[in-house]
DNA sequence: GCAAAAGTGTTAACGGTACACCCATGT
DNA sequence: ACATGGGTGTACCGTTAACACTTTTGC
């Protein structure tokens, strides 16, 4: 993810384990999206000693893949070992941020020694159910947690671009991949599905209409069980047809809703 | 693009104009797709002295982006300037090849001893206009040329799997990007259109039908000539409107094709 | 004149959108 | 009891898809 991580790292190595290699100047960036109340939220850090926040990322090493790469940051972040993940863009500017004004935000962290050449980035987003992550701070970061998308402040490097860009891939990709499937709990509402799509999409939806759609593609089933213990008129509660779903969305997707 | 090719260059350029860094173990490769009668072609490298056929590529200067280094490759091996490039994939499993085959295949065209670490590659795909294009091939390669889809040979290396991918995205885009604005020559009929589209869809369309989306749509002008010279009845001639085009491309998109 | 491709209109079915009221629950 | 969100049906309209014959041109 940043170039002096990949040198952190291999200092890390020398010490700890000898010389697991890193492929020079490539790093990773994830944007991990969860989806709670009515918001989609993203998983931020915020650097040691500092106000300052970027996305979680990591290295790539010698011995393997770019997606297994990261699988292993998403695992060391939420705890999650089966995750939805998908490669959106490579990030390869020459000049990606201002490097010297980094430089300074985190002196304290980092050796300015440790800078050298410029870095390219794999980004990745990841799609999370929301309820059973348990954000898990990095080395030089004091801790790691949600935020609502739309709070989101200035963040570290370009990762607001690269937050951008996600965003950009989800919304385009919303119609072809088990988004729902992967964001929302194994049991959920109608209406939680439903804001789910009003939060990627950013526009309201009719509950009628949206409910109509969903029941007749198939691609969900009716449980005989209503969520308890929230106020007002209790929700029927709903669970994924996985192979409808999955069915529906190679032929032709969810283009309707 | 290759990881010899990544030597190759850094020994041309040590002899040639002193130390032009490259980024180790990086390399692009370029999908150029063109439209010629009823079918999609893409521009394959044959290599000298063999029968073996590649995707042009290159690689990634220190002082370079990603995609002026695939604005550079696409200019030598075209002769176009202004392309329409979309980047679509980076393909980093740890063995994306069988390498000692390779190795041997191009045995005499490439020191052995010039190869190391795994290359990593940023996939771009381009979309041209067939009739301008002086396919050029680059120094590793004898000749440089169009191939149907349908006929396309097994590639060396791992392209086969990054033209499919490249198609694939080129299908998911088709909807949303400027494509018949760039495979299209500036005038062009209806059903060279309509061939275009059915050739990136692998299906038939209807010419009554798609005749009246296009024209509904707004994105051509009808202009006062017929196609001359072209047997059977003169058909007439069409040009964008790049500005409607973009307008609905951004409002939407042309799904109802 | 013949073969091949271009050009063109209507209809029926379907799917999308707009719209409002009652119900169940917790407080 | 009241406030809040959940649940549900209908009617209109626009879009899509299916379908075939005539025209023009080069050979």
């Amino acid at each position: 993810m940043l170039t002096f991580e990949i040198m952190l790292e291999v200092d890390e190595n020398k010490s700890l384990e000898g010389n697991v290699e890193l492929v020079p100047q490539l790093t990773l960036d994830c944007v991990i999206f969860g989806f709670h109340g009515s918001s989609l939220k993203v998983l931020l850090l915020k650097w040691k000693g500092t106000e300052y926040y970027s996305l979680p990322g990591g290295t790539v090493k010698q011995e393997e893949s770019l997606d297994d790469a990261a699988i292993r940051v998403l695992k060391e972040r939420t705890g999650l070992d089966k995750i939805f993940l998908r490669q959106f863009y490579t990030f390869g500017k020459v000049e990606r941020y201002d490097r010297e004004s980094i430089r300074k935000k985190l002196a304290h962290l980092v050796n300015p020694d440790l800078w050298y050449k410029r870095p390219i980035s794999v980004g990745y987003y990841a799609l999370v159910d929301f309820e059973e992550v348990f954000p898990n701070p990095d080395l030089l970061s004091e801790s790691c947690g949600w935020w609502d998308l739309s709070d989101v402040p200035e963040l570290l490097f370009d990762h607001n671009e690269i937050l951008e860009k996600a965003l950009h891939a989800l919304r385009l990709e919303l119609s072809f991949q088990p988004v729902g499937l992967n964001l929302l709990p194994e049991k959920f509402t109608m209406p939680d599905m439903m804001r789910m799509y009003e939060a990627i999409l950013g526009k309201k939806i009719d509950p009628r209409n949206f409910q109509k759609k969903i029941l007749k593609s198939g691609i969900v089933i009716k449980l005989d069980e209503v969520k308890k213990g929230v106020a007002h008129k209790s929700p029927f509660l709903y669970k994924f047809d996985a192979n409808k779903y999955e069915e529906v969305l190679k032929e032709g997707g969810l283009f309707f809703i």
